[in-house]
RNA sequence: GCCCGUGUGGCGGAAUUGGUAGACGCAGCGGAUUCAAAAUCCGCCGCCGCAAGGCUUGCCGGUUCGAGUCCGGCCACGGGCACCA
């Protein structure tokens, strides 16, 4: 009898598979499609537990829907645009272009012997000219469509470096390498028109039923829909062409309460003033310090610099407010202006308290101790449902929530002709432009006769040049000797390139559709994407739940737009599914100076919980720590591939934990599927080997294999795989320790194969051959649980009392309520407890519980 | 700061979605087999308690015949915050 042995079985099942092309999706109209998809890779150097975890739940999809008769197309391709390679360029001084590359060939041969079912030959990488060739076409069609347009953006600026740092650069408000305090600076950049799909964005949300309800949530809020007041506050003196502050605020309804009001430093009047202010443009300096992010804005300390201008209150001209400049007023939300009510939101009472500025409640709570923020409480901000009693309403009851008086001071203010009401989102326009040499060229020339021109389709790609360096900062096609210069595609006059490159996110919002036609020469094949879009099931980390996926929504729409999806692929994504991160320990030791030493896991033993180093220092254990390369706790995959094989790595990240959850790689873990994988392939082999007649024991075993379709079914079926695997092994020890004959042993084991095919597809394929299964178990049909196999004549229901379980009562099936209660008044323990009396309720839940109430 | 999650034995987790909390696995303990070991097989295994029994799903409170599951309030940890991918 042979060992199982992967180190031959794997390859041999996976040439096989090429062999016979199981995984090379081609269109057919016999089967209906099945499009599975996982969120393809960066190219980072080498490939990662993590992604082990992420394919390898994707292939058990795809595998079970070939399984049950479904033409799937399950690709792969690498997200290789990115910062990584050009700092990588700069550290060691080669080329992005082939760090990237040679990666790739790394992680595509850790990838194979993993044995994913994949049609690698629709493999391609965002970086390839063929790819980001139709990306600038798509770009092209988008410009025609007036989805893309330029205007001034703020970005992060390195004064000492002279260059534009993404937000990853800027590290408490300094640039990464010269240290140099951020300032933010405006830049004139292309943007995607995606906040006109706000709403339908936002709305289409209610039909993506396979979508998790947290990620519909926060992409909801993302896009955030609000119903608000635009109203003018008119100048007491008008000053250099500006008799108004244009306001909008979604609390008309504490108008009443108004202190101040906040303009954003970037906002018109505010310009104004910084021209010929030098203390206006002291403190706008001051106030643009520091990055880019919303948080590093939230975090930062509230300033404010009183302009001196001062506003009438649109109810009462004799009412002034003054007019504050304030760093935390954005100029790209509503109109960049706000009033500011202290009593109501904690930041403006904050602010008002620094600038001794009014603060007036308009409401209070109900009922309950309440001290007013004028007496120093906190800002009372209940949720709006809520209803209050109100100190100051305009027009409506006393007593009314906070959504009634939104809506009650709207009409009232229309009524006034003061402003109206009017709808916003939150949502931005997507700045596209970077200022950085990997990614996709932008298709634009800029001619000094022509102005801004798109380049001509026929003259895609616009390849990167190859001889760049990177030894200074900044974006190396800036100064390229040669590359930006062209002809104007309009004028035939000498011109210049665009040199800033597109986001990488870009590269991702489309590579679902490249999928369906790869090597296409438009951007889409419309035939190929009508048959195999949309995205049946798509696979990929939480940490994509906003952007990456609300920007495919936006492509979607886009490339339906201009004909490139069909109208059903709008919503690109039917079903999604977020999934947990793998961490590991990590091993820490101090050093001389007390700065952190991570160890490798290698070079840790453990003993009872803890670790000790060779010379026997013991180390500090920080447990499921998100795996990175500088706290030395990466797992490597090929390692545990070559100790163990891929379907014990398969098996591993499968079991124990829920797919959505993260999940901690232990050497034992590993050790244990190991072990009870040589355990499966042993029992079969025996099986092979057996020739015992029917007997008693055959109706048992193949009770629970029925009951392992079931449950394994479902389990596949709702990502429950840790469940299903806690299943299969339940199944496994039933067979092991059955005495059924050898034909129910037989039917049993090729069942459980199976069953575990989609998780370790080489050991079942084995077993499957053993047993005389016909063809490849990859072809095979997938069993179906028979129901009359399920159920038993007899069923015990556990018996409460007052709602302790107590006692329990097996009866018939389907007993009666009447009988079942008859049952349980007899019980012993229920007697006893009743002592004679009589139980003031007797709850039956049919099938379930007994509670007796005493 | 804002938005969204998560929290169950020594550990990873299960629980038919309001109905027996702890399936399955790891670790541990005991045993069989062996000259011995490896491998394998069998059994035990939430906490307190000699026991009867009591307690137990991060903490506090509520709804219910019944709460891990629903509601309110805390605490801790994680993800995202628009130029990381």
């Amino acid at each position: 009898m042979s060992r199982y042995d992967p180190a031959t079985l794997e390859p041999k099942w996976q040439a096989a598979w090429a062999e016979a092309g199981t995984f090379v999706a081609q269109r057919s109209d016999d089967k209906p499609k099945y499009y599975v998809l996982e969120m393809f890779p960066y190219p980072s150097g080498r490939i990662h537990i993590g992604h082990v975890r992420n394919y390898t739940m994707g292939d058990v999809i795809a595998r079970y829907k070939l399984a049950r008769g479904f033409n799937v197309l399950h690709p792969m391709g690498f997200d290789a645009f990115g910062m990584p390679a050009e700092n990588a360029a700069m550290a060691s001084g080669g080329h992005p272009a082939d760090w990237t590359y040679s990666n790739i060939d790394t992680m595509v041969a850790q990838m194979k012997p993993l044995g994913f079912g994949l049609d690698w030959s629709r493999m391609f990488a965002t970086c390839d000219p063929e790819y980001y060739g139709q990306q600038q076409a798509l770009f092209l069609d988008f410009l025609e469509k007036g989805l893309v347009y330029r205007k001034n953006a703020v970005v992060n600026w390195d004064p000492v470096d002279m260059t534009v740092l993404a937000n990853e650069q800027v590290i408490d408000g300094k640039g990464w390498r010269s240290g140099a305090d951020v300032e933010r600076r405006e830049l004139t950049q292309w943007f995607f028109k995606i906040s006109d799909f706000s709403g339908e964005l936002l709305d289409a949300l209610d039909g993506l039923d396979d979508w998790p309800a947290k990620v519909k949530l926060m992409q909801a809020n993302w896009i955030g829909r609000s119903r608000g007041l635009q109203f003018a506050f008119g100048l007491v003196e008008p000053t250099r062409g500006h008799d108004r502050v244009e306001v909008y605020t979604t609390r008309p309804d504490t108008l009443l309460g108004a202190s101040f009001v906040g303009i954003s430093p970037d906002h018109p009047i505010a310009k104004e003033l910084e021209a010929h202010d030098p203390k206006v443009a002291e403190f706008c300096a001051q106030a643009r310090r520091g990055g880019t992010t919303e948080e590093a804005l939230e975090k930062a300390e509230k300033l404010g610099f009183d302009t001196g201008l001062r506003v009438r209150h649109p109810f009462d001209t004799a009412w002034e407010l003054p007019v504050y400049i304030a760093n935390f007023i954005l100029m790209d939300y509503g109109t960049g202006a706000i009033f500011g009510c202290p009593a109501h939101d904690q930041r403006d009472l904050d602010f008002a308290r620094k600038y001794g500025l009014p603060v007036i409640s308009t409401f209070v709570p109900l009922k309950g101790d309440h001290l007013k923020p004028e007496d120093g409480g906190e800002a009372y901000v209940p949720p709006k449902p809520d209803k209050v009693r109100w100190t100051l309403p305009f027009n409506w009851a006393e007593e009314a929530t906070g959504e009634e008086a939104i809506d009650a001071a709207i009409s009232f203010c229309e009524g006034k002709g003061v402003g109206q009401g009017v709808t916003k989102f939150r949502l931005r326009d997507w700045g596209l432009s970077r200022q950085r040499y990997w990614g996709c060229p932008i298709p634009i020339v800029h001619c000094d006769d022509c102005g801004v021109v798109p380049e001509k389709k026929e003259n895609l790609p616009v390849e990167l040049p190859r001889d760049v360096s990177f030894d200074t900062p900044g974006n190396p096609l800036d100064r390229h000797p040669t590359w930006a210069a062209t002809p104007c595609p309009a004028c035939g006059k000498p011109a210049r390139r665009e040199t800033d490159t597109m986001d990488t996110f870009v590269d991702s919002s489309w590579y679902f559709a490249r999928f369906t036609a790869p090597r296409a020469t438009t951007p889409t094949d419309l035939e190929d994407a009508a048959y195999w879009m949309n995205v049946d099931q798509y696979i990929g980390g939480i940490e994509h739940a906003i952007l990456h996926l609300l920007y495919s929504r936006f492509f979607a729409r886009a490339m339906q737009i201009c004909g490139h999806l069909p109208e059903k692929s709008k919503e690109p994504f039917n079903a999604l599914f977020t999934q947990g991160m793998v961490t590991h320990a990590i091993f820490q030791t101090k050093d001389a100076n007390g700065r952190p030493v991570y160890h490798y896991p290698e070079e840790v033993e453990l003993r009872d919980g803890r670790g000790f180093l060779k010379d026997g220092t013991e180390v500090e254990i920080i447990p499921s720590a998100k795996m990175s390369k500088s706290k030395n706790n990466v797992v490597d995959p090929v390692n545990i591939i070559a100790t163990y094989g891929a379907d014990t790595a398969r098996w591993f990240v499968l079991s124990d934990s829920p797919p959505e959850r993260d999940v901690e790689w232990t050497a034992a873990g590993a050790e244990a599927a190991a072990k009870h994988l040589a355990r499966v392939h042993r029992i079969a082999a025996e099986i092979a080997g057996d020739d015992t007649a029917p007997n008693d024991a055959d109706t048992p075993l193949l009770r629970e294999m029925h009951k392992a379709i079931f449950d394994v079914t479902n389990g596949v079926e709702s990502f429950g795989f840790n469940a299903a695997i806690a299943k299969l092994y339940a199944f496994t020890n039933a067979l092991g320790k059955s005495t059924a004959g050898a034909a129910a042993k037989r039917q049993a084991a090729k069942t459980l194969a199976q069953l575990m095919s989609p998780m370790t597809p080489h050991l079942a394929e084995e077993i499957w051959a053993m047993l005389g299964g016909e063809g490849l178990i990859a072809n095979a049909p997938w069993p179906v649980a028979n129901e009359s196999m399920l159920t038993s004549d007899t069923v015990t229901l556990p018996i409460q009392i007052n709602g302790k379980r107590r006692s329990e009562i097996t009866v018939a099936k389907d007993a009666s309520k009447e009988e079942v209660e008859k049952h349980a008044l007899a019980d012993d323990a229920v007697q006893k407890a009743l002592a004679g009396g009589q139980p003031k309720k007797l709850i039956v839940v049919p099938g379930r519980i007994v509670n007796v109430v005493i």
